[in-house]
DNA sequence: CTGTCCTCACTTTTT
DNA sequence: GTGAGGACAG
């Protein structure tokens, strides 16, 4: 048997690979070849003899689950791999509850809801109990039942519990439970299951037949979790049970990379896993093969600011590398070109293809004047996260169609479509149907497909809705007999929808029209691909597709003709991948950290765990940055540095200059004034390169950022006396620009702001706070 | 019942 | 700056 591969490894990590039986857990600092540990291990366990379909992986994307699995085909050099049951917990016990499903009361095919029509029902629900939107936030009753759920207390234990109703009471809230109650009687009976659901009723699944839960424990003989710092209760218990029978579970995770707290995931569980198994062998991968020595110190440092941690020690052999840049910018937008103008002369300088460059930013929201400046740069990108392709408008409206054929008594499905596009059964109908069939306590597919026997709909309306019962009724007629793409073009068609979009002629209406192609034209792709492993479900009907497409995620695509360019996604999403150089921006106080994690030390905590997570996403360059002044909420903020960029040792660092020379409106196309550093507190080759270009002027004061920001903030909320009566035409002096001409007043208050024409500089703008302009005439 | 215009709330992070 | 939802007119 060849086994070379395990010359490959360090002896730490050989260890933890040939240790495959009992319980294991492997704690991997950031970058210390966790993803190569755990598939040589599976390799492992298939060069010695075990069946692929007794090892279950659980990942936390689909695509490191398919790109493990290629790796593992690459050493086994068998197509065994395809049978591994590997993937998300989501969509792994997604699949084993639809073999189970009629244990619990569901079809096999029942829906999955997503974010979106978990809210829209409890929104539907609210409406009917009367209760007020404003008070019962949709989302905020929607993290709250999660919250139950991933704890596992049903809707009948939440409203028996004490300390849960009383909280809901201080809160304003008393009727809490009951919305929770009310959402999950109607999900049974659209035969839906939220992202929750899929976990809690694994739960349910397990606990109440145990001779399911034999059978898979029988079934996985080899357990294995990647990121284990981010499951929650719910997973937890899944994975504790399924391992109890052979006791054959591996465990690998980072505590200081643990950055899902906030939707209920538990450091606790690495802790519970020593409690739950003390025999079990612990292998700690300490050395970080990816990052410079600076990147990992930086890292060190960063983290050991937060109390709760395990010990470990991360360590490298890399070079030193070069010092992390500081950039501070003027605003957003400023900050979106010198990202632009770095990746530029990065890329001419090294040589690096466009793919090894990474942004990351805190909120989604920041993509904005980054992709802005990027294509103004003619730089390629691709945005991870965001809006996924799944859930546009015109692709949710077509799948939307998909679902009630498969599920008619899907309810947001049905009220997704049912007057879409416009077929005259209005608001005040559907709200009709919609209260009637929750007296009668039927779905309203039941009700309407059975119009005569409810008298509750009457005249015109009654026509509209059985010619829509009918379409839908014979779009499922071909569900079986007939492929996914020619039923799904034939759904497109006759429901109106191909032809409502292709009437509309503007831009947005033509890309609408276009994802609409592109999907159908990936329901084609999947009719003609052949399912990979042997246990799949063999036909390519439209049932199949759409199955767990409520699960795919952006990252999820594939993306090789996307392989030359740069990435831009949230630190979230960056998680588990590396990158030669990576900015991280907008560090700056209410923003990174996010304001409100502001309240806990804990939610602190995480804040800077996920700073650790995008420093140590760097393996050569890394550049912070972080901007005075930034759009939020449609308006200015000001913005103070993060104090995160402190807890970096300086040593390690290097500041560019702060923006003196610029107004602060300026977006001009001039980039060569961010080339320049400045090393503080020692000059580098850096200054020395940057002043013989000329590049920058040194101010007056020997100010740092920090209180250069102070100062502005004192003077950001009023304007000065002189000001107020600042009029087109007036003749004005500048600190920085010289003599002026005003030529245009533009905004009201603290927003006001000057068009001036400069003799020496041309013409800029400049708010009034900030400007400290002088009238002279 | 439909379409348009206006207001307002929104920004964590994701399966 | 944006998208969702409400008010109002046709």
């Amino acid at each position: 048997m060849n086994e070379n591969y395990l010359n490959e490894l360090n002896p730490v990590q050989r260890s933890a690979v040939m240790q495959t039986d009992g319980p294991v857990m492997i704690i991997a600092g950031a970058g210390s070849g966790k993803t190569r540990v755990l598939t040589y291990r599976i390799a492992h366990l298939l060069n010695h003899g075990v069946s692929a379909f007794s090892i279950l992986a659980l990942t936390f994307t689909n695509k490191a689950a398919r790109e493990m699995k290629e790796r593992i085909h690459h050493i086994v050099g068998s197509t065994e791999s395809a049978n591994l049951w590997m993937g998300t917990f989501h969509s792994v016990f997604a699949r084993i509850l639809r073999f189970e499903a009629e244990k619990l009361g569901y079809p096999s095919n029942f829906t999955i809801y997503d974010t979106d029509d978990s809210k829209s029902l409890i929104k539907t629900i609210l409406n009917e109990m009367g209760l007020d939107d404003k008070i019962y936030k949709p989302s905020l009753v929607l993290n709250r039942i999660s919250g139950a759920k991933n704890n596992l207390i049903s809707a009948q234990q939440y409203l028996s519990m004490r300390e849960i109703t009383e909280e809901d009471r201080l809160s304003g809230k008393p009727k809490l439970g009951l919305v929770y109650q009310a959402y999950e009687t109607r999900c049974f009976k659209a035969s839906a299951m939220d992202f929750d659901d899929l976990l809690f009723k694994t739960n349910v699944l397990f606990k109440n037949y145990p001779e399911v839960l034999y059978k898979y424990q029988d079934k996985f003989r080899f357990i294995m979790v990647d990121e284990y710092q981010d499951t929650n209760f719910s997973q937890y218990l899944i994975v504790k049970k399924l391992a109890a029978r052979h006791l054959n579970i591996c465990v690998v995770g980072d505590d200081a990379q643990s950055i899902y707290a906030f939707r209920g995931a538990n450091i606790q569980n690495i802790l519970n896993f020593e409690r739950d198994y003390p025999e079990l062998k612990m292998f700690k991968l300490e050395q970080n093969y990816r990052s410079t020595k600076t990147i990992v110190e930086a890292a060190n440092a960063v983290i050991s600011k937060n109390k709760a941690q395990l010990r470990k020690v991360v360590w490298t052999d890399n070079n030193p590398g070069e010092r992390i840049k500081v950039m501070l910018t003027a605003s957003d937008n400023e900050e979106g070109a010198m990202v632009a103008n770095q990746i530029f002369e990065q890329r001419m300088q090294n040589q690096m293809p466009y793919k090894d460059f990474a942004v990351l930013y805190r909120t989604n929201a920041q993509s904005r004047a980054l992709e802005e400046s990027l294509r103004k740069r003619s730089i390629p990108y691709r945005i991870y996260g965001g809006l996924s392709f799944y859930k546009r408008k015109e692709i949710k409206d077509l799948l939307a169609y998909f679902r009630l054929t498969i599920n008619p008594n899907d309810e947001e499905a049905l009220k997704r479509v049912i007057n879409y596009p416009a077929r005259g059964i209005g608001k005040t109908t559907l709200e009709k149907i919609i209260v009637a069939a929750d007296e009668k306590g039927v779905s309203i597919w039941n009700l309407i497909s059975a119009l005569q026997e409810y008298d509750v709909v009457k005249g015109a309306a009654v026509r509209k809705i059985v010619d829509f019962v009918n379409m839908i009724r014979s779009f499922r007629h071909n569900l079986e007999s007939t492929d996914a793409f020619v039923l799904a073009m034939n759904i497109a068609k006759s429901s109106g929808l191909l032809k409502e979009l292709n009437a509309d002629k503007t831009p947005e209406g033509i890309s609408r029209y276009e994802n609409i192609q592109a999907l159908l034209n990936g329901i084609q792709e999947f009719v003609e691909t052949k399912p990979e492993s042997e246990d799949e479900v063999q036909e390519r009907t439209l049932d199949v597709y759409v199955r767990d497409i409520a699960l795919l995620t952006d990252a999820d695509e594939d993306d090789e003709k996307d392989a030359e360019k740069v990435s831009l996604m949230t630190i979230h999403a960056a998680k588990g991948l590396e990158f030669k150089s990576v900015f991280v921006v907008g560090l700056e106080e209410n923003l990174f950290p996010s304001q409100l994690s502001l309240n806990s030390v804990e939610e602190l905590e995480e804040e800077r765990r996920l700073f650790y997570v995008a420093i140590t996403r760097a393996e050569k360059h890394l550049v912070l940055s972080h901007a005075e002044t930034r759009y939020r909420w449609g308006q200015i903020t000001h913005a103070e540095p993060s104090r995160f960029i402190q807890e970096i040792d300086q040593s390690l660092l290097e500041y560019n200059e702060p923006p003196a020379k610029k107004g602060f409106l300026d977006f001009s196309d001039d980039f060569d004034s961010y080339a320049g550093f400045k090393k503080r507190p020692a000059a580098s080759a850096f200054q020395a390169k940057a002043e013989q270009s000329g590049s920058y002027t040194r101010r007056g004061t020997s100010e740092s950022p920090a209180t250069a920001a102070a100062q502005k903030k004192e003077i950001s909320n009023f304007i000065p006396d002189n000001l107020n009566n600042l009029q087109s035409g007036m003749e004005v002096i500048h600190e920085k620009f010289g003599k002026g001409k005003v030529l245009q007043i533009d905004g009201r208050n603290s927003e006001r702001k000057a068009t001036v024409f400069f003799q020496e500089v041309g013409q800029k703008q400049l708010l009034l706070k900030f400007a400290k302009l002088k009238i002279i005439g």
